[in-house]
DNA sequence: CCATTCATTGAATCTGTATTCAATATATCA
DNA sequence: TGATATATTGAATACAGATTCAATGAATGG
């Protein structure tokens, strides 16, 4: 293995381990010392390799920028198609790529008070729900998403996405909700 | 004013003040002088009446123990009924009794990992994803609920009431959405 | 009106963690 | 192989924030 490489490997080893701590028990509540423990190297290390604890947070949220900037966009038919299609493909992701799952509730801690405000910024560039909200103007010319404001059921629909994420990492034992129950947020019915 | 008077005063003002920031910043992210602070008090006297920032936040969650506790059940005829009234009185106390709003989101907080575990145990004492399983089950007997496990859907209804809340709390500018948007998740519908 | 008690302050102290650093081991490469 | 660079450690240090405390002011009660 090259230096290089193992660099490489070790941050990645890092980033994975405190993706993981950080959306779990908080950024604040995780220690570096935490991190550095629960991967058996010394927390001299983990300074070696970043230069702070919030270099690392901020090396997170970059790393979920780039992921979500990345045009792999999801192709959809239907406009409440697009919400299931994004739904099960992270609920899907929970058990073998964790980190996918883990990196999209940091993003949206990311965006909290408490978090440093170079940090934060970075986090909030990305407008989640000011896009789903356009999808779901489609889908109520379509008839096919209850009326009511666009932003405000695009902000139901994702903060009930988030709350439902969080509990997961805390409570992995509780299985993850059917899609639909999710998305009947945005469905319309019959009166 | 008498003297028990103007310390119960001291101790609600505090109390009110501290419930605010730990929801909106996060137990760790306060720090107890930002509570002095924007109380316009010196950060000894919170001390002369709270013995530690974990004490206070431990009286927060009694108070929030008694509040759940007290039986002023709500009336419901149908299963579905109690969920929206809940809620109803929930979103309702937004504006008007912002500490009701305030101490729901903080009884979900304390039962995260990072708390310290006396505390937690206590928030864990309620056991509203069981207790809101039991009306589930009655509704889904009836045919106004959707199949499916019940605690799963209790855990899903609230862990999405969950994170609208919090939410909320960051920012109260994004209305919050209406009670049959949410409700919608556990809402019966024809195939 | 004194004596006592409680409210309040601001400046020390204490503590838990982040951060630094000098020393050592291990790899790379000429 | 020797020289240089990188990985790694563990022990010091720095610091932010919680906590303590002695001193002061204001109210209460006899």
């Amino acid at each position: 293995m090259t230096r290089k490489e193992q660099k490489e490997m070790r941050q990645q080893q890092i980033m994975l381990k405190a993706l993981e701590l950080f959306v779990t028990k908080g950024f604040s509540e995780t220690k570096v010392s935490d991190i550095a423990e629960s991967l058996g190297i010394s927390v001299g290390l983990l300074f070696h390799y970043y230069e702070s604890k919030e270099a690392l947070y901020k090396s997170l949220v970059e790393m979920g920028l780039e992921a979500t900037k990345r045009p792999e966009k999801i192709g959809f038919d239907a406009p409440l198609d697009y919400f299931t299609k994004t739904i099960d493909g992270l609920f899907g992701a929970a058990k073998e790529q964790p980190w996918v799952f883990q990196m999209f509730v940091l993003m949206s801690q990311a965006r909290r008070p408490g978090i440093p405000d170079e940090i934060r910024q970075l986090a909030l560039s990305v407008d989640q729900i000011g896009f789903s909200a356009e999808i779901i103007k489609q889908g109520q010319e379509q008839g096919v998403i209850r009326s009511g404001d666009a932003r405000s059921l695009s902000s139901a629909f994702w903060c009930s996405v988030q709350g439902i994420m969080e509990q997961h990492l805390i409570t992995p034992e509780i299985p993850l909700p059917e899609t639909e129950w999710i998305t009947a947020i945005l469905k319309y019915t019959e009166v």
